[in-house]
DNA sequence: ATAAAACCTCAAGTAATATTGAGGTCAATA
DNA sequence: TATTGACCTCAATATTACTTGAGGTTTTAT
């Protein structure tokens, strides 16, 4: 039958566990494992076992990923954190000030992307001359065989003036 | 010998033509017609020809995808638009009015995220009963994700005191 | 005419982020 | 004790968005 889940918090967790608390599958938890993000003991049978703090790990990872931030970089900020213990203050506010920046890096350029959006749905252009999303084809055309992908500043530059 | 670019804008486009002009790669304009997102006919000798409109089509997939779009539902935004005509004032307003929108509860979200991560960064906590980045609700709560919700116990503190 | 550049198709590879499955072991419980 | 659920490893598959390569054809320049 099911175990009853004994309420208690434990002093160590299995992977079930962490799954369960922590709202990510086993398989990714293996899989976190393997990129080093996190790690374990085994037991005398060879199951993983965690200590609690990988809770707070797991939730840091999640944080990350959500503002964007690949697993691989993720693993680098971490991999100068203990796996033992808890997160200080101090590592905390490290890892947030620099995935703040980034954040607020990308809240930027897609917010100036809704915003040439915007003017283009008021103006209805897009084929019209005064369009920011105008022709990028034309000023590439311009330039031989550059970089690849069209940055913002291709699609600025409605010459307002 | 290296052919000399024709600098009067021809009729229609060669693939590496089209390439050039919108920055993005023969293999992925390949791609894409494969995705049905833009088309071509071809000349005598099997090979891909454009109409120029093709590049605004091109630019409105990029603008798009920096908005976080996936292809497949560009694809599907763009499937009800004609390949041999510039988009209308009209096809582009409905087009960049859904995207728009989309990218509003993107910023949003990433916002309310970085918000959080600023909050943090003076409370140094996350580890803490009060700290928001525990419930992670704005991204969570749109995608309808079942029981991904971290529980408020996995995050209290080890024995900070 | 010939050589180089550009093009063609189709298959496979890449990278990130996982999930699924096969085949087998361990642990909790009726 | 026997079963069942949880766990193990390792390989394969999935998805998105492309890129690369092999082998062959067409177009363009000289």
């Amino acid at each position: 039958m099911k175990k009853t889940p004994d309420r208690r918090i434990p002093l160590e967790l299995t992977v079930g566990e962490v799954a369960e608390r922590s709202g990510v599958a086993v398989s990714t938890l293996h899989f976190y494992e393997t990129k080093g993000l996190i790690k374990s003991w085994r037991n005398r049978g060879n199951q993983r076992r965690y200590p609690r703090v990988v809770l707070r790990r797991v939730a840091v990872i999640k944080v990350a990923q959500r503002t964007g931030i690949p697993l691989a970089d993720i693993a680098e900020a971490l991999s100068v954190l203990p796996h033992d213990r808890p997160l200080t203050a101090k590592d905390w506010q490290r890892l947030s000030e620099t995935w703040k920046r980034q954040l607020d890096a990308r809240i930027e350029s897609l917010t100036a992307l809704r915003n040439h959006l915007t003017d283009c749905i008021g103006c209805g252009c897009l084929s019209m001359h005064e369009c920011p999303l105008r022709n990028p084809d034309d000023v590439l055309s311009e330039q031989g065989a550059g970089p690849r992908l069209l940055p913002l500043e291709d699609f600025t530059e409605p010459s307002a003036g």
